[in-house]
DNA sequence: CTGAAAAAATGACAATCGTCAGTTATTGTA
DNA sequence: TACAATAACTGACGATTGTCATTTTTTCAG
């Protein structure tokens, strides 16, 4: 269970600091952030920003994962990205001044923390380190998704189970995968009972074991050979 | 055939500036770009950069279209975006101090503009207009992709084929489009004979007219009941 | 204008994958 | 601890889509 004590969370203690945005290019001083930034304690599956509305802020991951999804027309989620701590959620739609196109859940109990549309851009204008990191940012994630759109489109399911599974053991570190069936099958664009046949067939093939809902990869070797190169 | 006089294009004159960021955001009279632009005729099919290579400067479409591409694992290219006249492409890695993660290749003739790195990185750093500009082009590509992923995931090949055939008769404008059918294949994410089939489909349910390599959109409306809303 | 090469089209077939309908297991809470 | 709700799983089945092999059409260079 996560703390809760939320108004303690500061960036100079942050673990996950890091990682930030702000650890990496950032030089101002943590204090700097910490005196315009609040922070919330969220719930498992809380919502922290809905798709059609407009961003006020950006939020920052001090604790726990977050699914970033859009809906297909029959409202059917497709998971784009799942953010872990240090990750800065939900910048994208502040510069290009739309609603948001995503909405983004906790996947697990969360620490996050607020900064305010004004109180950010105003950081972005006024130091250009920051500001290169985010255009670096946003660079490297539009690089990703042709990426992610080749997968989607040119590899079979198993082949993107497999592929999965290696960004997900990434994203989750030592802790096991620990996510529904049905938003793994949302990641991976199948149907859920396909994917929970796929998770049998790799079981059996010695890929991972199944601990009800955590996955333990137990052969990342063969998890590559199936994802292709 | 294009006139192909390229030494004779100049921003002030160029037909597709408007349609540019530099035109949209860039206050900077067009001069102060013609200065620094080189500008060059490229054949039907010939590559404008490559992945894995380093990016040297942008390129910025006078006239004609270009394909963006990723290669999948089997050296099969997936079409991300058919950028057309007062585009510029090319600018994401050199943000992201990546080698290029796709390739992009001429769909017909073309002029293209080319401004070298250190030149337009010194404008985005003089010009907060155009740096806004850019990072909200990214930012909104960035939007667009989770739709494409997002369609890719959970739409049938028909209802990309519909879907995409409402993009396609966007870029193309007044003209008919016209692209091969490994092309067209290529960025819906099927297989060529599929493709072919469905355009007999569409074509016998009196959507298009197939002009061999031609297609002329006949009833706009029932694509957009295929694509889904 | 002609022939070779490239592109488009067709047919046959099988595998993948999604859908629907139902059962079993797990979780969280009263 | 028990029960309701949710999630995980299984089976059957067919439609969609990819593959391979071949033919027809179009394009383009000489």
């Amino acid at each position: 269970m996560l703390d809760k004590s939320h108004k303690n969370i500061s960036c100079s203690t942050c673990a996950a600091r890091k990682d930030t945005i702000f650890g990496n290019y950032c030089e101002c001083d943590a204090s700097a952030v910490d005196s315009i930034k609040s922070s919330a304690y969220y719930k498992k599956n809380q919502p922290v920003f809905l798709e059609g509305s407009f961003p006020r802020g950006v939020y920052c991951l001090n604790q726990g994962k977050v699914k970033v999804f859009a809906r297909g027309d029959e409202g059917k989620e497709q998971i784009i990205h799942i953010a872990k701590e240090g990750e800065i959620i939900g910048f994208r739609s502040m510069f290009s001044e739309e609603p948001y196109k995503v909405s983004a859940s906790t996947l697990e109990e969360c620490n996050i923390c607020f900064i305010n549309k004004e109180d950010f851009l105003n950081m972005i204008d006024t130091n250009p380190t920051l500001r290169n990191g985010i255009m670096k940012e946003l660079s490297k994630e539009l690089g990703d998704r042709a990426m992610f759109i080749t997968n989607m489109a040119q590899k079979s399911v198993r082949e993107r189970l497999a592929f999965s599974l290696i960004i997900l053991a990434d994203i989750y570190g030592d802790e096991q995968i620990n996510l529904t069936r049905e938003d793994m099958a949302n990641f991976i664009g199948t149907a859920t009972e396909t994917l929970i046949r796929l998770l049998k067939d790799f079981k059996e093939e010695g890929i991972l074991e199944i601990h009800t809902r955590k996955l333990e990869i137990t052969n990342k070797e063969k998890l590559f050979q199936i994802a292709g190169k």
